[in-house]
DNA sequence: TAGGCTGTGGTTGCG
DNA sequence: CCACAGCCTA
């Protein structure tokens, strides 16, 4: 048996080690899911199967590139002919090779969810519709939903579901719009990302010739993150791996408690049909947690215990030692915010912490500024994830928006962004007017542009740009992608433009990324020349301008290569799956926003907050803290907060601390310091309110008897009032005005010489 | 034609 | 509060 299958325990081996008929992996968080799959494909590779028969679809390229990489080290080089990457990616590269068969250039242009928007705005405007109504972003999702559901725009409208979904959010014409974005697409030679996927679909399921070369050639596929996919992902699986004669060899990997991105059309329903469609389905449940620590796991199992519908599993540990759980409650957002990276700072003196080990998540992107503050005033290296991306900054898609008209001059996204940037004399009233033409001869923008009746000199100024991408076009065969894109950024006019405005920090910053991008490309020819596609059949290396437009539409920011090893991790509990830490904090737990406002108005939203939680609590080994504020900025307004329902499903036990504001003597010892268990109850004041009924073993403690909490407007400066945690104090000043009246308190015997409460939030009984 | 101003809307997010 | 779209003005 090979070394490496030593490493494994006893389930996951059996897991690796079936290589026929399908498999299903219900793989716990920390349980060695990745190694399982690295594993199991290096172990087919050694059966003597050649690499490029081994597909791996994955849910990001990193994933991708890691999975490659740890093949690589167990068998060699030959691991990098597997066909690893995303479902999107992969789909590509077939979809680049196959598009003539389906109506399409090989050189399409890839539409991200900014080009969609904004053809969806020009629609829109063009039906004469109330942009207000028919947000574009909602239409997006619709059609995105459609897509994901194999409904073409007919499909669309003879479904009744939809269509009456449509007409109760007063959008009746969306199929309408639907039906038109589609033409447009068609038109620009252009796929957006469902249509990776559906035009996959089409294309395996119409064009039997196709299908079967691909079933040939794939013949042991692998899906990570299986409770991610949605419906038509899971069809295009079950059209590569079940026809008559299939070995179905399918290997899935997933963990419904990691469900998250249900909003965007995942389906646990594929966990389900998996065994209803592959009767042969073999499954293996990795229940064993190597990463947490013994309180993590338990509150993780007590967390997910919440939710009704999942597969029965129990997630245990063999690490006892074990930090509890540590809670802060905080004012407001500044407070925890200066909270959570002073205890960052206490971690790393005490613990000895690298940057590297802790990270710090929240619910929403916009919660993040607060921490960032905090952080450059302690001078510690951090790193954001989310927010804006490289690859939706302005300047690199005005790059990229001219490498693509080159490649694919039918690109109307790219053409309506770029015609006059920088200015060439073609107004907004000219591209209306070649737009109307267009509509009107339904013809593309391009052909428009020497077709329509323009003044004299709007018509110089749009041949001259024509002749100008024209010229470009030529020697796209011909060129380098390198040499023709950096002749592009200057011919264009766009590095001049972005020089000129240098003189500024955003303007170099935006001059830089620009210039990136052409190192980008230029790693991606050398890279390209280095690597064949597939040693099988000798395709030459593609390093062609539409090869690299092709991947780096694909990338996010999370595939940049990172400068500053050593940094904290700032990111949403939805970027941090798949991620560990030996530190976690996860902030802003209160009520409408983990769980956030909008999953309480939706069915199964509650539920699927919960497991988002439940990702958030198990990316942590060894630390994990919770933070809440009483009082938050919300769209601009203070608004107060009740704690998250969530804290109250975690039993107490596994708690260092209860809500304890002010326990700064606490965080002075070390954390392993375990609180007793009665001192914990004491210490919990009835704010651990839940809605859920069915918890009454977290239901707080009520409050002594002789204790009746006074109306906020009794507390007025100078009286003595008592608190149940704080004691007996005398109110100093108040601020603010109504629900937002802050008092500040000098409570008996405290180390603190003056708490600010909020009237609104905190229990204070006037005593005189 | 470009920049400034006002009004509006605002989860989470892989490709 | 903050970002952005669309409108208006110089």
């Amino acid at each position: 048996m090979a070394h490496y299958l030593d490493e494994l325990n006893d389930v996951q081996r059996a897991a690796v080690t079936t290589i026929e008929g399908p498999v299903l992996v219900i793989a716990g968080p920390g349980s060695g899911k990745t190694r399982v799959l690295t594993y199991r494909v290096a172990y087919v590779l050694e059966q003597g199967i050649e690499p490029w028969r081994v597909l791996a679809l994955t849910f990001t390229n990193k994933a991708a590139r890691e999975m490659t990489e740890r093949i690589e080290r167990v068998v060699g080089p030959r691991a990098r002919y597997v066909w690893a990457g995303t479902f999107h990616s992969i789909f590509a590269r077939i979809l680049r090779a196959e598009a003539g068969k389906i109506g399409y250039p090989s050189s399409f242009s890839i539409y991200d969810t900014d080009d969609t928007v904004s053809l969806l705005r020009s629609i829109i405007k063009e039906m004469s519709l109330d942009p207000q109504q028919y947000n574009p972003n909602a239409i997006r999702s619709r059609i995105s939903l459609a897509k994901s559901n194999l409904l073409t725009p007919p499909l669309y409208r003879a479904n009744d579901q939809m269509m009456e979904q449509d007409r109760q959010a007063r959008r009746p014409f969306t199929a309408d719009i639907y039906e038109r974005y589609v033409t447009r697409c068609k038109r620009a030679g252009a796929m957006d990302f469902d249509d990776l996927l559906l035009q996959m679909h089409h294309l395996l399921r119409n064009h039997p010739d196709v299908a079967d070369k691909y079933r040939e050639r794939f013949r042991y596929l692998h899906v990570d993150e299986f409770q991610d996919t949605n419906f038509l992902q899971y069809a295009i699986l079950h059209l590569l791996a079940k026809y008559p004669g299939s070995p179905e060899n399918l290997f899935a990997v997933g963990d419904d408690a990691q469900s998250i991105y249900a909003f965007r059309g995942a389906t646990i329903d594929n966990i389900l049909d998996f065994s209803k469609d592959f009767p042969q389905l073999k499954t293996f449940k990795l229940e064993q947690n190597y990463r947490s620590t013994a309180h993590i796991v338990a509150a993780a199992n007590e967390i997910i215990a919440h939710n009704s519908r999942q597969l029965p599993k129990k997630i245990w540990t063999a690490r006892s030692d074990s930090h509890k759980i540590r809670l802060l409650r905080c004012m407001t957002d500044d407070d925890e915010a200066r909270r959570v990276v002073d205890l960052i700072v206490e971690q790393k003196n005490r613990l000895h912490l690298r940057n590297g080990d802790i990270a710090i998540l929240y619910r929403t992107n916009a919660q993040s500024r607060k921490f960032e503050e905090q952080l450059r005033r302690q001078n510690l290296p951090y790193r954001v994830f989310g927010g804006l991306s490289f690859y939706q900054r302005k300047e690199v898609k005005d790059l990229l928006a001219y490498l693509r008209l080159t490649v694919n001059p039918y690109d109307e996204e790219a053409l309506a962004r770029i015609i006059n940037y920088p200015a060439r004399g073609i107004s907004d009233a000219t591209l209306t007017k070649i737009r109307q033409h267009a509509a009107a001869n339904n013809q593309p923008l391009w052909d428009a542009m020497l077709t329509a009746d323009l003044p004299e000199r709007a018509r110089k100024a749009v041949l001259n740009f024509r002749a100008l991408v024209e010229s470009w076009q030529r020697r796209a065969h011909k060129e380098s992608a390198y040499q023709l894109a950096s002749d592009i950024y200057r011919q264009s006019g766009l590095l001049d433009e972005l020089k000129s405005e240098r003189g500024t920090e955003e303007g170099l910053s935006r001059l830089q990324n620009a210039n990136a991008v052409l190192d980008a490309i230029s790693e991606f020819t050398d890279n390209a020349s280095k690597l064949p596609l597939n040693e099988e059949s000798g395709e030459t290396p593609d390093a062609s301008l539409a090869a690299y437009l092709q991947t780096v539409t694909l990338l996010t920011d999370a595939d940049m290569a990172s400068d500053s090893p050593d940094y904290i991790t700032l990111m949403s509990a939805h970027a941090a799956k798949g991620l560990e830490f030996r530190s976690v904090f996860i902030t802003g737990m209160e009520e409408m926003l983990f769980p956030s406002f909008f999953a309480l108005e939706n069915p199964g939203g509650l539920d699927e907050e919960r497991r988002l939680f439940y990702v958030a609590v198990t990316r942590a080994k060894e630390l994990l803290t919770i933070s809440f504020a009483g009082v938050r900025y919300r769209n601009g307004r203070l608004a107060e907060s009740a704690p998250s329902r969530f804290l109250g499903e975690i039993d107490r036990e596994h708690y260092e601390n209860l809500g304890g504001i002010g326990s700064r003597r606490a965080s002075a010892e070390p954390i392993s310091r375990v609180a007793s268990p009665a001192a914990s109850r004491a210490s919990v004041s009835g704010n651990f309110s839940s809605p859920q009924p069915h918890q009454s073993r977290t239901q707080p403690t009520a409050p002594p008897a002789d204790f009746k909490p006074s109306p906020p407007e009794a507390v007025a400066p100078g009286v003595r009032v008592r608190h149940l945690k704080f004691g007996e104090g005398v109110v100093r000043s108040v601020e603010g005005a109504r629900e937002n009246r802050v008092a500040s308190i000098a409570f008996q015997g405290d180390e603190i010489p003056e708490r600010r409460l909020v009237l609104r939030f905190a229990k204070l009984m006037v005593l005189d």
